[in-house]
DNA sequence: AACGGTAGGACATGGGACGTCCTATGACCG
DNA sequence: CGGTCATAGGACGTCCCATGTCCTACCGTT
């Protein structure tokens, strides 16, 4: 007994492979063919397995070519952290509400600690996202997204940086789903420009005061929204539920 | 032309699928079989994709018996955060520097919200565990993760709380692996009963200050590790790297 | 020397067979 | 009559094999 999931086995062991030969990113993994023998177990098992590590963006499977040893970059939650919030319901908008909180406050940690030390050329760089903001359009908000992003980045912290920039593509992309009001450019650049200011004086808290009035800004547009607002859990309808078994 | 990966379009398919149909976690899946059917794949392709759900806790697989909606908890992403640590060499401990800061941002957030609005009864249950604490043993570090957890519990944020649990789990494993000094139960316990202490008088940003104080605590104990310190990036040894080819 | 065709390596997909695990049903026994 | 055990059926797990597709590198031609 005690067979506790082969391909996990496999997945294990494959990883255990990378790390021990300090395999980095890029670099080639073995050929199916020698994962089989090494590890002795058929083709498709290892194929699942390597599947798994590909959801993870453990490895890179480049067609006709090979696999290669992944980053693990933060895009691979991508398709995890929308399903969350997707499932059960898209418009059940609680999950929405999670979403923005993790992010205000890996950002408002994050704003307090730039403030106080950061490059001279920062706020300029800040400055610049802020003028993009100001004209409506599809650069608006990547202008906003670098606007988060250079502060994130700032900090030093690549898994924190890595995180708060997947909260706002998954927070975009469902908040796009349920089609709320557009936001108006001027309050935006206005929000984004009293953080810049904050950051300037570095003044910590009121850096962080003013990263926080910003979300208040994010959350007004999203109560506006088509379902009335956060952590009002829309009843499930009953329609598929005895589709469940036991 | 415009193949964009089989199987990462039939994942697609099969999530809309479970999206669509609302079905709630611990919903049966369709069998292999129907999936097949209805997508107009192989076996096998469906396989591979449904693999790649599990990886991300999007399905589970109970052999045998069959497939089911998953509630994609933070634990999926474990075998991630996990190999992110500890990829190109587990010495490099800038990476567990990355885990910590991120566990005190949304911690310190975390706890600043509960300070001023949380149950009567929350302050009892943390002062409970601080008490387990100070028994050395396997319980002390369970306590530990309990009085974390409680905090994270009462704000109200699942999404939140589930990501600190994750930090909590994967910092702990690495820092295993790594074999630093075991921490002294009476300091732990004063760092803990400081946060009870602020959270008790309802003062947030006391409560922030004893959660900084308590992440101090546990970086000037991994600074006494085998590796001397945070940031000190070990360079990667050139031995393997010519195996890297392009 | 530059170009293009071709061979080979590696992954993608498809189909089938057999083993294993779980559940439920029904016969058997107390 | 009720409880227990054996068996049948459904569904997933593993494995094998064949063919398609993509990329690289080599080599011959111009």
């Amino acid at each position: 007994m005690a067979r506790p999931q082969r391909s996990e086995e496999i997945t294990k062991r494959i990883i255990d492979l990378i790390v021990e030969r300090e395999l980095p990113p890029g670099a080639p993994m073995p050929t199916e063919l020698s994962l089989m023998e090494d590890i002795g177990v058929s083709r498709n098992s290892i194929r699942e397995a390597i599947k798994a590590l590909q959801a993870l963006g453990i490895v890179e499977i480049r067609h006709g070519y090979g696999t290669f040893v992944g980053s693990a970059g933060s895009e691979s939650l991508q398709t995890w952290l929308l399903f969350r919030t997707r499932a059960r319901g898209a418009t059940d908008v609680g999950r929405l509400r999670d979403l923005l909180e993790v992010r205000e406050m890996l950002e408002t940690e994050l704003t307090r600690r730039v403030a106080t030390d950061h490059r001279p050329d920062l706020v300029e760089q800040l400055q610049a996202c802020v003028a993009r903001m100001k004209r409506k359009g599809p650069d608006a908000a990547e202008a906003d997204r670098e606007f988060h992003d250079l502060i994130c980045a700032e900090a030093g912290f690549d898994l924190a940086r890595e995180l708060t920039g997947l909260f706002w593509d998954v927070y975009r992309i469902a908040e796009s789903e349920l089609g709320g009001p557009a936001s108006s450019p001027t309050a935006t650049a206005k929000r984004h420009q009293a953080i810049v200011d904050a950051l300037l004086l570095r003044d910590a808290d009121a850096a962080a005061e003013a990263v926080h009035r910003h979300f208040d800004e994010v959350r007004k547009r999203a109560k506006a929204g088509p379902y009335g607002g956060f952590g009002v859990a829309r009843p499930v309808p009953a329609a598929h539920s005895e589709t469940v078994r036991r």
